[in-house]
DNA sequence: TTTTTAGTTGTTATAATATAACACTATGTA
DNA sequence: TACATAGTGTTATATTATAACAACTAAAAA
């Protein structure tokens, strides 16, 4: 129903990366993603990164570009992947895709000196997060 | 001695590889710059990869994550090797660094959900510079 | 129904990006 | 001088990603 129309139009091996990247608590990288799913029938990497490419294309994970590392969206505002923004933890590495209405429309209509106006951004924050704060 | 914002002599290597990447009108990668330094002596990727890292740390260059990419920071005297923002035409692949400072504010002080700052950004606009724009 | 089409799959091979390990050299400072 | 720190040169290897091509599948068009 409601669920999970978008993910029956999931083809299978998108499926079983999906699944994979949607379970983990944080991004995980492609060969890790291949290694993980070989006893599903996946064998090849190419496999792994055209269902990765598809997923990101149709905004159901995101890349960490300073990490290549790939997370499920859970923002539910982010249908399209145009517009993302990430922590990342220095230490532990822990990755949350943030979601801030605020930050969202500030960026979105930024122009810079030439009045361009953007189609799609991407901001990485770095940091310590609360846990590795403490320490 | 005291810390007075001494300019970093940068050695041989670093000098060979930051002269090529700050004449370019483009980012430029690490093995198209071996290449591209091979007749001055440079013959391992390890030595252009040391070089850029050091660069990098030091604010002179900027990583283009998307792009794998490293560019001259034109800054002036680039205090923000850690607030970065660049635009990068989807077409023609030419990438600007930002120099707003609204947003360089704006996002030294945001803070997520949490409270939580950051101490280090980079944020990448993606669309079509003004020439893409009009063909 | 059959045909066509676009998209996905499986596979091998290879390209592109980046780091490990180790011996050595240069340079600044105590 | 002796020591510490950073950079160098080198070989080998790890990691990330794409090229090329044949085959299959679902669904749109005829
Ligand atoms: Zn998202
Ligand atoms: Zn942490
Ligand atoms: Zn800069
Ligand atoms: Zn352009």
């Amino acid at each position: 129903m409601n669920k999970m129309r978008k993910e029956h139009n999931l083809t299978k091996n998108q499926k079983i990366i999906f699944d994979l990247i949607d379970k983990s608590s944080q991004p995980l990288k492609a060969y890790s993603i291949l290694y993980n799913v070989q006893k599903k029938g996946i064998k090849a990497p190419l496999q792994v990164y055209r269902a990765l490419d598809k997923l990101v294309e149709i905004g159901k994970i995101h890349k960490i570009e300073s990490r290549n590392a790939f997370i499920a969206c859970h923002n539910s505002s982010c249908q399209v992947a145009k517009a993302t923004a990430f922590s990342i933890c220095e230490i532990c590495e822990k990755v949350t895709e943030i979601s801030s209405a605020g930050l969202s429309k500030y960026l979105a209509n930024f122009k810079d000196k030439d009045g361009m106006k953007y189609s799609k951004y991407n901001l990485e924050f770095f940091g310590l997060c609360k846990k590795c704060t403490l320490k």
